[in-house]
DNA sequence: TTCGTCTTCGCAAGGACATTCCGCAGGTTC
DNA sequence: GAACCTGCGGAATGTCCTTGCGAAGACGAA
């Protein structure tokens, strides 16, 4: 895999924003000829750089107007207790980012919800149901600042 | 704005998991004459349903390895704090999500960063910099479990 | 029922686009 | 200098996107 240059980097930016443009315009923007630059998107794309392409749904439009941070703490910390709790929790639908965090808490999620009564499905079926757990603190966003896909480069 | 039909919701479930096939490709997929899709495709873009399309770009190629969640605290809720701290903060490239929320803390936040060396630069240069933080708690991710764009339809 | 209206479909055409092949230029190695 | 490699632009061809148009179904009013 070579190293990336300018031109693969604004192809790269440019599609973060914009990721449904033809190549033809791509190819403008960078400053490529269009073959040039339709050979460089496909070795960004078969060799991983770029890892697919994702169209952003309204979650207003789709009613999903509530975002909740959820803390949780497991039993303990043995691999079965984590593998158990992670095959588990990648079931739901609703819960967009979960990650194994350090510190006070050992999992930490991102759950969204079309209201508070659907939270409380949620919470019930789903986050309740989930194995080892002994503590689980929700927090609810009250309004988003930012939420971007990627870094900006 | 009328309601999404089973014909839209297939529409935006295929392209929030392939975001740039053509549209001949996507009126296959959901049964329907590429002119059909595409006026569809208009409305659902226009009316703000489907409202992007981002490249996603492998971490790994791009070095950011690490993920950490920050937690903040104000010294106070002043709509004026809160405005300044807002406008401060979505300067930082490297915060990819921002949520005034409820509880403990009055920000939570998602940071990307290349390596530890990175991420304290970006504490030093940006979060210790931001106006009214009285607290700032940073944990740090060991391992992504999911990382979805959007709910599962 | 029958008519008018509204919506959304499929089909067709021409203009735009994606992809592939080919030749060229610049740099590197022997 | 010669052989080689890499990455570019231009041209060709097959595909795709868009727009206009007519038809079919849904629905309400006379």
């Amino acid at each position: 895999m070579s190293a990336l240059d300018a031109i693969d980097l604004a192809i790269m930016r440019t599609l973060q924003d914009n990721g449904r443009i033809s190549n033809a315009e791509l190819a403008d923007r960078v400053g490529l000829s269009p073959s040039a630059c339709s050979r460089r998107l496909d070795i960004l794309e078969k060799n991983g750089t770029i890892s697919g392409y994702h169209a952003r749904l309204s979650n207003k439009a789709l009613e999903y107007k509530m975002m909740v941070i959820v803390h949780i703490s497991l039993s303990g910390q043995f691999a079965k207790t984590l593998t158990e709790f992670e095959t588990a929790v990648k079931l739901c639908p609703n819960v967009l980012v979960c990650y194994l965090m350090s510190g006070e808490y050992d999992y930490i999620l991102r759950v969204a919800a079309k209201d508070l009564e659907d939270y409380e499905r949620i919470h019930r079926d789903w986050l309740s149901a989930l194995p080892h757990v002994v503590k689980i603190n929700s927090s609810f966003a009250l309004r988003e600042i930012i939420d971007r896909p990627n870094v900006g480069l």
